[in-house]
Formats: structure tokens, C-alpha cells, sequence
RNA sequence: GGGCCUAUAGCUCAGCUGGUUCAGAGCAUCUGCCUUACAAGCAGAGGGUCAUAGGUUCGAAUCCUAUUGGGCCCACCA
């Protein structure tokens, strides 16, 4: 089916009355606030009375056909069922009430121009007034203008002022500020005015393309704005669809001379048509009159989903086939309605069928200011100057970072300087790895066995992570997650542990392992920053010609297989870990010296080699009993500590803080259990886990005080 | 004027059906380090009455109501 034909069809949606309406091209107006005077201009009652309405635009009266009052206004209540008097043409016009007229405003009399004026005109409609078009499409007063006609608008306005004052029917002038619609390509204030256009009926179109939003057929990214989508869908209005334009397609709507039209395909199709319905048969091609006008751009965008596979020319061809419904469409907000919404209905029209499963809604980028880049405001960067200074991909990191779906984001150099900077610091992660000797005899340390094992397991579960986040369509909480993966958990966890002392080489079951990890980070970067990815993907091994990330695929173990108890492990080592560099930098103790460490409670000694590599630890010690002269610290309910000298006034008053801080902590978890509505209503677990929360608590309050004791025995 | 969305650290944002891991992340800030991949770096630390006021509940950042601020769409020439 083509355009034509479709209008046939829904040629029935067409009627005369529609066909005379007022339609301003929305899109082409920008609205301005403009200081006016508002005229107070005398109609003559018929019983020599002066009824004032308020205008800024006096020429209109010519067009004016009632006079309206609301019922419910005392104040204009004598004008009920009288006749008034059009100022300089006498003209007479009916009074009439409705409470559309604020009683409130200006003298609570309203002149009613339906000809030039959207309110008004709905008023003609719904009382029958006559509608006076008194403008030439050039501005000028036609002959309904009286004395006026041929004169400009303006020079008619400034005119009719002086003539009313001359004829004493212009009560008083005063300024007046209000918006007044301007062309935004020729910035002239825009007259409405009636025109002939096409309307689509949309309620029967619109019906399935509702139901497909609602019921998820059609999923929408944020989901905010399936709200929006609903809210306009069920308050849908005809749809104008003609354009006075001379680009885009030729409305295929042809006028007989008796005024009746038909829509065809071409124009041997409209004469026959034309001719069967007058009932004519010697109508010629010459008596068809074709409309002018063009199709409102969306009117053709909206095939968009279908044409681009040829899909309306050719409905079963294969490439349709194959593509419709496309996954993803991605676009602004903004669009919601004029693009989105009418692809789904064509979609719909057409092919009976979504056009697309997803609708993902990007945001704007902004200025810190929060304003729209424009051209006008020149507050646009220069992208190209951004990627000399940060290159593409730390430009594109940088935006992808902050960029969740829907959201607009102030644009901020700051962020690409976060994205050059990770492309340097995978960059030189890559140096370190590449720089490595590598020693073919030499056995596994068992640190990087340790090391590997995490590792793998990590980066399975950030794989599935980043997969999970991806069907959410999370991009930029995908990206962060990848970017910690890179920066803190490779670079500063794992190559630490597993980077030979210097001098020494490494063993080639750790730097096979470790290459393969290098790739699939790059694997899940390489979304997000294709330049760098794809260079270090070709440096880091030798590749056959025409390899590609691209097409490279990650590897990946099955989800439940990954092995999470070590990860959660690990964790706990880190925090072992982090706790003797913090005694370090407190105690001003160098990296390179050694230090020793003693524990006492669960301990899994499996990691033992990592601790001591991280941490520069000689000895760990499992024992009940700790040494006096050190600083602990509690990892869970394990207790660590580090033989250091020690101020022990200082770490009286430390311990105390964490005492007090745990009791109130312990307190708080009490009146929570003691709380009997609370253990009668909450779910088991909940309460289960407060218990347990308390016996933790209390284990670590004893732990503290018995090594109060132990530093200072005086303490109560 | 009508409608939709939104308010959490200095900034940008997570926080799902109220309770585990509930106050988090990145950046920025502060402190100490030029340690043999990286100072565009490393190791640490601080930072929030979850806009305000009520309500529901044993329990609220989360649910409800009102107020205030912000954003967007539509309408708007007395």
C-alpha cells in the first residue's frame, strides 16, 4: 500500500466539515513576550450604552461577530440577549455568554473574532457565529476590512486607533505585556487565520499502538516516559497533516470542479474515480485540480520502521522479512510524539505488527549552565579540539559515563579528561605486561595462583554483571563497572600481585594467564572505546590478517559456575590488607620495611602469600595470644595485629571511641528485639539477622576491652 | 493554564516489591608518597536531618498527602 492508497482508505475520514479549520504550523512558532497596549474600544448597545472591550489588536473588529459575556458577571449582566454595534462599520452583532470569559480580565466583555483567533473561533463553532476573514494571505485587509481595505495590517492597526479616538469610541490606552507567536524564519508576529487543510483521523490508528506501549509489547527506556506516552495517546487529536510547502510529497488529493475531491495513486487513477463518482464520464485530466499543498514531514518520517526495507512497495520482500521489527530505536525525548509514537502506529497501519521491541530515550547534551547547545549561543565545544586534546575515546568515555538513559547531561571538560586519562592507564598497563620476561622453567608463585584464580572469577562475574546491565539498557553503570574492573581490581590488586621483583622474570602459566585477562577486558571495553581497545587488541599478540575485536568474543563461563566464594574472599584480604598500609601511613612505617602480623579467631590462611607480598608482611602468626606493643583492628569478628611502638594513651582513647560507638550500636539492635511487635511482624530473617547483628556486636565489644586490658590494665 | 517527570555527598548519579550488603559509586577535596607501568600516578582519609511539613507502619531515602524548587511536553495574541 502506498501513501495514496492509504488516504483512499482512509478517505472516509474525511469530511466537508473538516475540511475548514484553523491550523497554526506549531513548529514554526516562537513564542516572544511583547510590550502591547491594550485599547479599550466602545461598542455602541442599541440602547446607547457603551459595552468596552479590551483588544491589542483593533483592526480585528472588522471580523468581529459577538460580543461575549459570562453569564455569572454582575457587572455585565444589562448586555444579556442585547445587540452591540461594531465601532466605525456599525455593524451589528449579537451578545453572548459563556464562561469561557474570565469575569476577572479587562472589562469582562470579550469581542469574538472567529476568523482570527483559535479561542474565538471555537466559540463560532460552538454558538454558529459567521466567521470574517478580513486579511489577503499577504497581510493586507481584503474587502471585509471596509474603509481599511488594501492597507497592512499594521499601518490598519495604528489607523483604526486614531479613527476611534477621532470618533471618541477609544476609552483610554494602557501598556500591556503578553506572548505573541513570531515566524521563526522571518520573525513577523503570525496572523491566525482560516485555511483549508487535511486532517487524519487518528482514535481507530492510534488504538493499537496504545495497547503496544501499555502492555509491553514495546518497551520504553526510561520507563518515565511511558507515563508521557499514555497521557498523549489517550488525548490524541486529529492529526493536520497538510503543509503549505513546496518540498516533500504532493498531497495526492484531486478537486473536481463541482468541488468534491478524490485521492488516488496518479492522475489517470483520480479521473477515474472522478468520473464515477459525478457520475460524468466525459470529465478530462484537465478539470482535475491537484491540491497544492505537501505532507507534514512526519507524515512521511513516520514509514520510516517499513520504507527503509522497501516494506511499502514490496511488503513481503526479504530484506522486511528479515529485519521488521527491528531491537532498538534510539533517540530524544523530544520526538516522544511527532516521530515515535507515529512509527508505532504506521508500524501498526501497515504491517499489523511493531515496527521495534525497544525505545531507548538518550538525553541532551548540555551546557554547565544547563542550557541547549546551540549555533546561536555558540556554547558548543569543538569536538574536534577535544579529541586532540583527550582523543575519541576519551572524548566518548567521558560522555558514556554520565549519560544514563533519559537524562540530560551538562557537558563537562572534566569528564573527558577522566577518559584520557583511563586510555593512559590502560595504555601503560598494557607497557608494564609487554615489558615482562618471560621464564619458561620457573614455577608458579603461589601468590599468582591465588591471584589468577580471583581474577578469573571476578571477571566472569563482571562479564555477567555487564551482561545483566546491558539488557537493562544501564549503559554508563555497564561502563563503571568495567572502568573499576580495569583500574582498581586489575591494575591495583591483581598486576600487583602477580608483577615479578624487579630484576626477575615471570612464569609463563601466570603471563598467558594474565594476557588472556588483558584481552577480555578489552573484549567488555571495546563497546565503549573502539580506538584503543582495537590497538592494544592488535599489540598485545599477533593477529591473522583481517582479526578484529569486533568480532572477537569474550570468554565466558556459565553464570552459576563462577566461583564466588573466592571473590568474597578476596575481599576480605583486601581488607586485611588496606588496614596494615593504613598502620603504615599512621605510624610513618616505609613500604619496604617489614612488619609482622598476628591473628586470632577464623582465618582462611589460603591467602597468606598475597598478604604478604601487598602488604610487605614477614610472618603471620595464628595465635590466642597477641602481642602488647602493636595496633589491631577487626575484619569481621577476626582480630589482626601489627607489633608497632604505640602511644598507649592514643589507642586507649581509639579503642574507647570504637567501644562506645559499638554499645550504642548494640542499644540500638536491643530496642529493635525487645520490641515484640517488631519480632511478631517482621519476616524471620529480618529478625534472625538483627540477632545476629547483636552477638557480632557483642563479640567485638569484648574483643576491644580485653585488649584495653592488655594495653593498659589501669583502664576500668 | 493542562499534563508528565524529578529533588540522595561540592558535581554527576545508583539505591528494584519498605527491614540483610542502607545511606553507596565515580569525579572533586584533604593527607602522605617522584615506590623500578603509570604524579594524567600510588596509598589512605573526610564528606549527606536522603528538599520541607505531616501521615501510614513495629520499621520510611523507599508508600500516601500537602508545600517549595527544578526539568520537559502541550496549549496560550481579550
Amino acid at each position: 500500500m502506498n501513501i495514496a492508497e492509504f488516504i483512499n482508505q482512509a478517505g472516509n475520514n474525511f469530511s466537508g466539515e473538516e475540511l475548514e479549520k484553523i491550523e497554526a504550523l506549531a513548529q514554526n512558532i516562537v513564542a516572544k513576550t511583547v510590550e502591547n497596549t491594550q485599547k479599550y474600544i466602545a461598542s455602541i448597545s442599541n440602547n446607547a450604552q457603551y459595552a468596552i472591550v479590551a483588544t491589542t489588536r483593533p483592526e480585528t473588529i472588522m471580523g468581529d461577530t459577538a460580543l461575549c459575556i459570562n453569564p455569572n458577571n454582575p457587572k455585565t449582566a444589562w448586555l444579556k440577549g442585547k445587540k452591540v454595534v461594531v465601532p466605525l462599520i456599525n455593524r451589528q452583532i449579537p451578545v453572548i455568554e459563556d464562561e469561557y470569559v474570565d469575569m476577572e480580565f479587562g472589562t469582562g466583555c470579550l469581542k469574538v473574532t472567529p476568523a482570527h483567533d483559535v479561542n474565538d473561533y471555537m466559540l463560532g463553532e460552538k454558538y454558529h457565529l459567521p466567521s470574517i476573514d478580513i486579511f489577503n494571505d499577504n497581510g493586507t485587509l481584503n474587502s471585509s476590512g471596509a474603509m481599511y481595505a488594501g492597507m497592512d495590517r499594521f499601518d490598519c492597526r495604528s489607523e483604526i486607533e486614531k479613527d476611534l479616538e477621532t470618533a471618541n469610541l477609544l476609552e483610554k490606552v494602557e501598556p500591556y505585556t503578553n506572548k505573541v507567536g513570531f515566524s521563526e524564519r522571518t520573525d513577523v508576529p503570525i496572523e491566525p487565520k482560516l485555511s483549508t487543510q487535511w486532517f487524519l483521523k487518528m482514535d481507530r490508528l492510534s488504538k493499537p499502538a496504545l495497547d503496544a506501549v501499555e502492555n509491553d509489547t514495546i518497551k520504553f527506556y526510561p520507563l518515565k516516559f511511558k507515563n508521557m506516552y499514555r497521557r498523549w495517546m489517550e488525548n490524541i487529536k486529529d492529526w493536520c497533516i497538510s503543509r503549505q510547502l513546496w518540498w516533500g510529497h504532493r498531497i495526492p488529493a484531486y478537486f473536481l470542479p463541482d468541488g468534491k475531491f478524490v485521492v488516488a495513486e496518479n492522475k489517470e487513477i483520480a479521473l477515474a474515480q472522478a468520473r464515477r463518482i459525478s457520475g460524468n464520464a466525459s470529465l478530462q485530466l484537465a478539470d482535475l485540480r491537484q491540491d497544492d499543498d505537501c505532507l507534514d514531514t512526519w507524515f512521511s518520517s513516520w514509514l520510516w520502521p517499513v520504507s527503509v526495507f522497501d516494506g511499502i512497495n514490496k511488503p513481503n520482500n526479504q530484506e522486511i522479512n528479515y529485519y521488521y521489527p527491528t531491537n532498538d530505536l534510539v533517540t530524544a525525548p523530544e520526538i516522544i510524539f511527532f516521530w515515535v509514537a507515529r512509527m508505532i502506529i504506521a508500524g501498526y497501519e501497515y504491517r499489523g505488527t511493531p515496527c521495534f521491541r525497544n525505545v531507548y530515550f538518550t538525553g541532551i547534551v548540555r551546557d554547565m549552565r544547563g542550557r541547549k547547545m546551540s549555533k546561536s549561543l555558540g556554547n558548543s565545544p569543538d569536538p574536534i579540539e577535544l579529541m586532540n586534546k583527550y582523543g575519541a575515546d576519551g572524548v566518548r568515555m567521558g560522555m558514556l559515563l554520565s549519560s544514563p538513559a533519559g537524562n540530560d547531561l551538562p557537558f563537562d571538560e572534566s569528564l573527558c579528561e577522566q577518559g584520557r586519562n583511563f586510555c593512559n592507564k590502560i595504555w601503560n598497563a598494557l607497557r608494564l605486561v609487554k615489558g615482562w620476561k618471560i621464564d619458561t622453567d620457573a614455577n608458579v608463585p603461589q601468590h599468582s595462583a591465588i591471584a589468577v584464580k580471583w581474577f578469573d572469577a571476578l571477571l566472569q562475574n563482571t562479564a555477567h554483571e555487564v551482561d545483566d546491565l546491558f539488557s537493562k539498557y544501564r549503559l554508563s553503570e555497564a561502563l563503571m563497572i568495567i572502568y573499576k574492573l580495569y583500574w582498581d581490581e586489575f591494575s591495583a590488586w591483581y598486576l600487583e600481585i602477580v608483577k615479578p621483583e624487579y630484576g626477575e622474570s615471570i612464569d609463563i602459566d601466570t603471563f598467558s594467564k594474565t594476557t588472556g585477562f588483558f584481552e577480555n577486558l578489552l573484549k567488555l571495553l571495546h563497546p565503549f572505546m573502539p580506538f584503543i581497545t582495537e590497538e592494544l587488541y592488535q599489540t598485545i599478540q599477533k593477529r591473522e590478517e583481517g582479526e578484529s575485536i569486533m568480532n572477537a568474543r569474550i570468554t565466558k563461563t556459565e553464570e552459576d559456575a563462577v566461583n564466588m566464594e573466592t571473590v568474597n574472599n578476596f575481599e576480605k584480604i583486601k581488607e586485611i590488607i588496606a588496614n596494615i598500609r593504613t598502620i603504615r601511613q599512621q605510624k610513618n612505617i616505609s613500604p619496604k620495611e617489614t612488619l609482622k602480623l598476628f591473628v586470632k579467631g577464623d582465618y582462611n590462611a589460603g591467602y597468606d602469600a598475597v598478604i604478604k607480598k601487598l602488604a610487605n608482611v614477614s610472618e603471620i602468626v595464628i595465635s590466642d595470644s597477641k602481642p602488647a606493643n602493636a595496633i589491631g583492628y577487626l575484619v569481621g569478628t577476626t582480630e589482626f595485629s601489627v607489633p608497632v611502638e604505640i602511644n598507649a594513651a592514643e589507642e586507649t582513647t581509639k579503642i574507647k571511641a570504637e567501644i562506645a560507638y559499638l554499645e550504642g550500636f548494640r542499644k540500638s539492635v536491643n530496642v529493635k528485639l525487645s520490641n515484640e511487635k517488631f519480632v511478631a511482624n517482621a519476616k524471620p530473617e529480618i529478625v534472625e539477622n538483627e540477632r545476629r547483628k547483636l552477638s557480632d556486636a557483642e563479640s567485638k565489644i569484648q574483643a576491644l576491652a580485653e585488649r584495653l586490658q592488655q594495653i593498659n590494665p589501669d583502664a576500668q
